[in-house]
DNA sequence: AGTGAAGTTGACACGGCGTCGAGTCGAGCG
DNA sequence: CGCTCGACTCGACGCCGTGTCAACTTCACT
C-alpha cells in the first residue's frame, strides 16, 4: 500500500491541468472548512460548494470526505518529519538540549495544521481507511523512535530499561494524544509551554534517566 | 452537570418496572453489538431489534445511540476507580511495587470493558455530548493524579520537576491512548505485558526518578 | 474538423435519523 | 368492576446526506 492518493505515475506534461486545479481546490476547501467545523459536521455538499463544483463532481476526485482528508495529510507528515529530523539524526548535544527543542518544533508543526490533524484523529473513530492510514504512520514513527532509543542505549548514553519498541509506543501515544487534546481545548501559549515542559521531562526521564535543566 | 443519565430522584418503589427492564435491555443490546461492530457501524435500528422493540421506541429511552453509550459508561468508571484506588490512597510500599500493580489492574478493568471504552473514544470524534462526558472524566482523573504527585513531592518521596498538573495530563493521555490502541489492535498477553512494563517504567522515571526493578 | 479522454452534471435510489400522533398497557381509585 | 391517567409502544412520515449513473461538455491533440 504505497502512499495513498499518489497520482498514478504522474504524467507531468505541463503545468497543472484543469483537473489538478480542481483537485487542489477541493483540498483547499476541506482545509478551510475544517477551521470552523468538525469533520463529522462537514458534508460533501459543503465541500463541493466551497470548491465551486457540483456535489457529484466531488466523487470524480475522491471516494469520500475521508479520502480527501487523508490526501490532505500527506504534506503534513512531511513537515512533521522535518521537525523531528534532529531527533532521529542523533546529536552530540546532550538530550536535555535537543529533546525539548525537537518537541517544541513538533508541536509547532502540529499547531500549523491542527485542524487537519484533529479532523484526522476524529476520523479514525469512524472511517476504517482513515484509521489504517493513521496507524501506518504511527507504526513508522514508533519504529523510528525505537531504533533511536536502541542506538542511545548501545552508545551508552541511555541506560537499559523497558523494551524499546513498547517504550517508543507509549511515548508516541503520549505525544499524539497530548497534542490532540491541546488543539481540542484551544490551549494557549502558557498551556502549551507547560505541556512541552512536561513532555520533555517525561522523555528525558524515561529514556535517558535525566532530569531536565 | 451531575452524572448524566442518573434517574431523576429514583422512585425505587418496587422491583424494576417494565420500563426499567426495557432500558436495561437496550443497554445490554448496545454492549453486545459493540463486540463485533464499531459504534459508527451500529444503527439505532440494529439496537432496537436486538432489544426487541421498534426503532422509534428506542428514542423514548435515549436521545441517540451516543447517549445510550454514555449511559453504559457510568458503571465502567466505577470499576476503573476501584482499580486505581491503591494509587490514589498512597502507600507505604515503594512505588516500584504498587505502580506496576495499579497499572496492571487498570488495564485489566479496561480490558473487561474494552468494547464500550473503545466505542466511547471513537464517539468523542463524532458526538459532542460523548466528547464532553469523556473529557469530564479525563479532567477528574488528571486532577487526582496531579494531587497525588504533589503529595509525593511534598513528602519528599518524589523530586521536584515539571508542574504537576501538566505532568499528570500527559501521563494520563499516555495511558488512555495506549490502552485504546492495545484494544484496537487486539493485543495479546505478551503485547500487553510489554506495554505494562513500558508504562510503569515511564511513570516511575517521570514522577519518582526511579528505575523499575 | 474530428476524436477520444478527461471532466461535469442533474436525477435517482437508498439508508439512517428523529418526530409525531394515534394507539395499548396496567396500576390505582371510586 | 370500570374508569382514568401516565407510562410505554408503534407505524408512518419528512428530512438529510450518500454514492452511482448515463448523458453531456470541454479540451488537447491529430
Amino acid at each position: 500500500m504505497p502512499p495513498p492518493e499518489a497520482a498514478p505515475a504522474a504524467p507531468e506534461r505541463r503545468g497543472p491541468t484543469r483537473g489538478d486545479r480542481r483537485r487542489r481546490a477541493i483540498l483547499d476547501a476541506v482545509e478551510l472548512l475544517l477551521r470552523d467545523r468538525s469533520i463529522a459536521a462537514l458534508s460533501v455538499e459543503d465541500v463541493a460548494e466551497a470548491a465551486g463544483i457540483a456535489r457529484s463532481g466531488f466523487y470524480f476526485y475522491f471516494e469520500s470526505k475521508y479520502a480527501a482528508l487523508s490526501a490532505l495529510l500527506a504534506g503534513v507528515w512531511d513537515e512533521m518529519a522535518v521537525a523531528a529530523a534532529p531527533f532521529f539524526a542523533g546529536s552530540d548535544e546532550p538530550p536535555t538540549a535537543y529533546v525539548p527543542r525537537t518537541l517544541a518544533a513538533l508541536d509547532d508543526a502540529w499547531t500549523r495544521h491542527e485542524h487537519v490533524l484533529v479532523a484526522m484523529v476524529d476520523a479514525t473513530g469512524t472511517d476504517p481507511g482513515a484509521r489504517e492510514l493513521w496507524e501506518l504512520w504511527m507504526r513508522r514513527w514508533s519504529a523510528g523512535i525505537a531504533e533511536r532509543i536502541e542506538a542511545e542505549r548501545a552508545a551508552g548514553r541511555a541506560p537499559a530499561g523497558a523494551p524499546a519498541p513498547a517504550l517508543a509506543g507509549v511515548l508516541l501515544r503520549m505525544n499524539e494524544r497530548s497534542c490532540y487534546d491541546a488543539s481540542r481545548r484551544g490551549a494557549g501559549r502558557r498551556d502549551r509551554d507547560a505541556m512541552h515542559e512536561a513532555l520533555a521531562a517525561v522523555w528525558l526521564a524515561a529514556v535517558w534517566n535525566e532530569r531536565s535543566g
